[in-house]
DNA sequence: AGCCGCATTCCGCTATCGAC
DNA sequence: GTCGATAGCGGAATGCGGCT
């Protein structure tokens, strides 16, 4: 994977090694794009002009390696304005009523009882910390682009990240396989193994 | 090629602060 | 008092160059 060579053509002009960019990753945007607007039509509106995006500012992409990253940020701020215009964008007072559209059959991660259990868990933390815990263990996305994506200082994104992990251990009735050495906790192992993001 | 040490990056955690 | 945001610390992971 010539990551960097392939931006540069792209950044050419040459729409075929951006397409080839893209297809690498179509999957990921995808599930990133569906899990803010929670339903194909718009998940694939998003995509489109995202891609029609980076067409038009592939040029000031300094990092090639960035490429994805930054397509990612483009993606998740596209999403949020599509939402601000359609005034859907989901207020804190009702996330728990979106959470029940996050189990509808068209839903790509309502795959197991655990994954929806898991969906129920998360839909009791605020937007802020699911949408970043979201990002770092249903994307996994580095801390560093969650905080471009949501115009947070990084610190914040820690700590979102950190209480909505504590959260979820208390609402998941202890940790299971927390210890005094601190190792990974019960609910952040159960993410990673529900999004396959668990690192060996 | 393999090992080692250093530097850098990333992440988890927590103390502190301010708003309510 | 509670909650969320912020900054900073320490440890783990990773990258890289030098040496054998």
């Amino acid at each position: 994977m010539h990551l960097s060579r392939l931006v540069k053509q792209a950044q050419k002009g040459n729409k075929e090694a951006l397409l080839q960019l893209i297809i690498v990753e179509q999957d990921a945007y995808y599930r990133l794009a569906y899990s803010y607007m929670r339903n194909e039509h718009d998940a694939m509106d998003a995509m489109a002009d995202m891609i029609v995006t980076l067409y038009e500012k592939l040029e000031q992409l300094q990092k090639g390696e960035a490429f994805y990253s930054w397509s990612k940020t483009i993606l998740v701020k596209r999403c949020k304005t599509i939402l601000r215009n359609k005034e859907r964008f989901i207020p804190l007072e009702d996330e728990r009523e979106s959470s029940h559209d996050a189990l509808t059959d068209d839903n790509p991660y309502r795959n197991t009882e655990s994954e929806m259990n898991m969906q129920v868990l998360l839909s009791h933390l605020s937007v802020r910390q699911r949408e970043a815990i979201e990002l770092r263990y249903v994307h996994d996305l580095p801390y560093q682009t969650i905080a471009d994506m949501t115009d947070a200082p990084l610190g914040t994104i820690k700590s979102r990240i950190s209480q909505g992990i504590h959260k979820l251990k208390s609402m998941m009735g202890g940790d299971r396989y927390d210890n005094d050495r601190g190792e990974i906790t019960g609910a952040q192992t159960e993410l990673e193994y529900r999004t396959g993001t668990i690192r060996t």
